[in-house]
DNA sequence: CGTTGGATTGATATCTGTCAAGCCCGGTGG
DNA sequence: CCACCGGGCTTGACAGATATCAATCCAACG
């Protein structure tokens, strides 16, 4: 856990308007001039080191927040110490939705490595839904997207076998870079081994092996974070449980 | 798939005043003004067969439903016609707002037995919320609440082995009913091996077996579906991985 | 009563977790 | 620049857990 020099960010640098990652983000489908209104009302860029929390559980919920770079992992964690990850975010990714029924966060969110969050407090957030109806919209989809999301892990966890839910997870990470303009057939794992697998319900030496089989299949090559994938066909079939193309987040 | 001839409930015999589950469901907390008032929105008291939808996947979302009578279960399901059972929905419980953040369903609701649900018409709905803002809270509440119940089954799949989901799942069913004034040593269990099995994501026989194993360690007596729990302690034990006393839902 | 579908039990195969060893790479200090 | 860590990752061997297949069993119901 060091620390590493980020760009330096601060409130004057906040730019919707110039952020590539506008078309993923909180900035999608406003006008010029929504977009100015939703630009002042960014509190500021804030950064977080990796293995720092940018949130617990219980917390009260002050801000939405939106990623610039880095990583997020959220988590629940029992009493005795054990965790399951349920989502990773990424850059373009909004994050804080968890808590809007009960203004407390359900789960924990630590940086995977050393990250930049653009932060909406809620007081903002709620005038900007009072001025903007496509924003209300907007946060109400968000909650529909975290409960999809969830319930498709529920079924990649509850009916497949790993080397399906390895597939499932690789396909689904690959549409995503997809959206955001990358390729979709060759991108670096954004988490370690070991999240990977808490979140994929399996363990890290399961995990390795199903990435080792994957690639003996010949259907992608792997080689530490670097994924290739060769044979997308063969993947999608892999992952065919899934009842919907994609969602919006891993 | 048979009728089975359900108490006649016609509009007129709506009451939310003399319903026992007037405390679990969406009576708690209104006064009596308020409850008349709800009451007249009420629509109707509908009757689903064993084994109809209540509704089904991608469906607008017409009512918030409540359930007076049998059980419902949702589910997902995939294209090669596998399936995973995402929730048991007890009178009690209310149901639909899966729906809030699309307009559509995200599952199936499918009856596990003949069942009686109230129905609260969207419109009723939204025009409730206008005028008792109590309501307006209760609705962000229950997607919370939906949140976090699968949440905690994530981590049950996740995390656990076999015996422990089924102490988890029995433990929480206890919960729910001594919140219902029942019993909370022994009850029947509303569903079938089947869905139980597929709820936890292990094979029907699995299921049994693990039954059968709570009975030898002499924590459950078990016989069908009636289920005695005679050491409350150790089955709590067994269910250590779960984050807080219990949910309100299954 | 006989039928039927759900539930249990047993035998076995398969999958996955666990333990242990080794590898690889990046970082550190000589 | 190189040798030496140390952590993450991979691989192998094995044990244990779970799924699968098959055979009953049992209760509900006609």
């Amino acid at each position: 856990m060091k620390t590493v020099p980020l760009q330096s960010a601060k409130k004057s640098a906040v730019s919707c308007h110039n952020c590539s990652l506008s078309e993923l983000c909180l900035p999608r489908g406003l006008n010029r001039e929504e977009l100015d209104l939703l630009e002042s009302s960014i509190n500021k860029t804030i950064k977080i080191k990796k293995k720092d929390y940018l949130f617990h559980r219980g917390d009260n919920q002050k801000a939405i927040f939106a990623i610039k770079a880095g990583a997020i992992k959220t988590s629940l964690s029992t009493p005795d110490g054990e965790e399951q990850i349920l989502g990773f975010y990424l850059p373009g990714d909004l994050l804080g939705f968890d808590a809007f029924a009960r203004d407390r966060h359900t789960c924990d969110a630590q940086a995977l490595d050393d990250t930049l969050v653009c932060e909406l407090s809620m007081d903002n957030f709620q005038e900007l839904c009072g001025k903007l109806p496509i924003m209300r919209g907007q946060m109400m989809r968000q909650i529909g997207t975290e409960i999809e999301r969830e319930q498709m892990l529920l079924l990649t966890l509850g009916q497949m076998r790993t080397e399906e839910r390895l597939a499932t997870f690789l396909s689904s990470l690959s549409e995503r870079n997809k959206d955001r303009g990358f390729s979709q057939a060759e991108f670096n794992l954004p988490m370690a081994r070991h999240d990977l697998a808490n979140y994929l319900g399996m363990a890290v030496e399961t995990l390795s092996r199903m990435f080792s089989r994957l690639q003996e299949e010949k259907i992608i090559a792997v080689q530490h974070r670097l994924v290739k994938i060769e044979d997308m066909g063969r993947l999608k079939q892999l992952a065919h449980h899934t009842c919907r193309p994609a969602s919006d987040v891993l």
